[in-house]
DNA sequence: GACAACATACCAACCAGTTGGTATAGTAAA
DNA sequence: TTTACTATACCAACTGGTTGGTATGTTGTC
């Protein structure tokens, strides 16, 4: 499997490498310190190219964030914890997936939409929407294994599934930049352990029932 | 009581000035895309002037971010919750009085360091530092009151005070991330109501002798 | 008169975006 | 089958404006 979240490289045609090239500079540098002029270098095309596909460099972010949610949703679906029949486990797993990727350099398993959000929320609208759309369509894919979890499990609580599933993600986006700031993956895994811990103590009497069968 | 995390504006000299500017534009726009003409028109002083004081714009970053730890340090060490006796108190107090302070526009709450970060992670290793020692030392301030609330309430766990306090601030951070994607504070505030509900059931003895006294 | 604290004027490099053009492929009337 | 037209994909060169940074003043204070 494949480690790190990223495109397969050399496709035809300027645009899908445009794309890519902009996932993995604009992970690395940001989104406005990443020139056009790079973007084109990086994806081997001139600049007559990229104004050709994108109207705008605001238009390839846009762009860019879509192609993010479509290569995160193929690579979430094909990961083995997504078999598993208990809905917790599944959730569970999906944390230690994702707690597992955090390899090689910090740019290879940071968020995109995260990156960008940061920089462009108060001045690129567009892109600010194509980011939300992206985490909160993730964001979705995991609440509805929690929700069918609460379900199976019986659990009647004062949080929602939506607010869970949003949590986790924010968990996550923070612990990409603690990873940032401290250079490393450790604190980032460290932050995914405590959030596993959460979702163990919040389904308790599952995890129990769980412990004794095994 | 200040309900943002903000200096007190029209100081003498233009270097506070520029610092105040600094951290007022950078986390509206981000470090990139914040300019140095922008940040003497702001701070109502010349190039001249700001070249005076900082060799580069990385030395001004730097210096934001340590007037940033500065700002953001008497304003904790003077919140309510500090005062509290039962070091728990004052942890869940930290984390009431973190949700309590998610008002008015989105750049008036969220983190300077955090912000630039993400950015300059790769390119600007001296801000980085100063990033991570901005966050990191309030992360040890919050250290110092689970630390001292695990020997209070007799925990012994597989987690210790400094990874705990850590995770704080992802969660923190994460949740910026998620009020900037959503353009809102409600779905920050839900995730330190998650953490605020996870360090209830990581002292859950504690937590139940408190209800019962009460 | 020395020095810090500014102000003014300026520069080369870089920026996003435009221009005018070429190469190629498809289509359809003659 | 040729010719004419259209559309797409792409390219090299250029443009006006912005960028971080500098060089050279000026001014007030000890």
């Amino acid at each position: 499997m494949d480690p790190g979240i990223k495109a397969q490289p050399s496709k035809a045609g300027a645009r899908p490498k445009l794309l890519d090239a902009a996932l993995s500079l604009i992970r690395e540098k940001g989104y406005s310190s990443t020139s056009v002029d790079e973007l084109c270098a990086q994806a081997g095309v001139t600049k007559g190219a990229f104004f050709h596909h994108f109207k705008t460099k605001e238009a390839l972010a846009v762009a860019a964030a879509d192609h993010w949610s479509n290569i995160t949703r193929v690579f979430f679906e094909n990961a083995p914890y997504h078999r598993r029949s208990d809905p917790l486990d599944r959730v569970l797993g999906y944390l230690d997936f994702r707690k597992l990727i955090l390899k090689g350099e910090i740019a290879e398993f940071t968020c995109l939409v995260g990156t960008m959000v940061q920089e462009i929320y108060g001045t690129h609208p567009d892109i600010r929407e194509a980011c939300a759309a992206s985490i909160c369509g993730h964001a979705t894919q995991v609440e509805a294994d929690i929700a069918e979890a609460m379900q199976r499990h019986r659990i009647n609580a004062p949080w929602t599934a939506a607010s869970l599933a949003l949590h986790t993600q924010a968990v996550l986006q923070g612990a990409f930049i603690m990873a940032k700031a401290k250079g490393g993956a450790a604190v980032a895994a460290a932050s995914i352990d405590h959030l596993h811990r959460y979702i163990e103590l919040l389904f308790q009497p599952a995890m129990r029932k769980k412990k004794e069968t095994s």
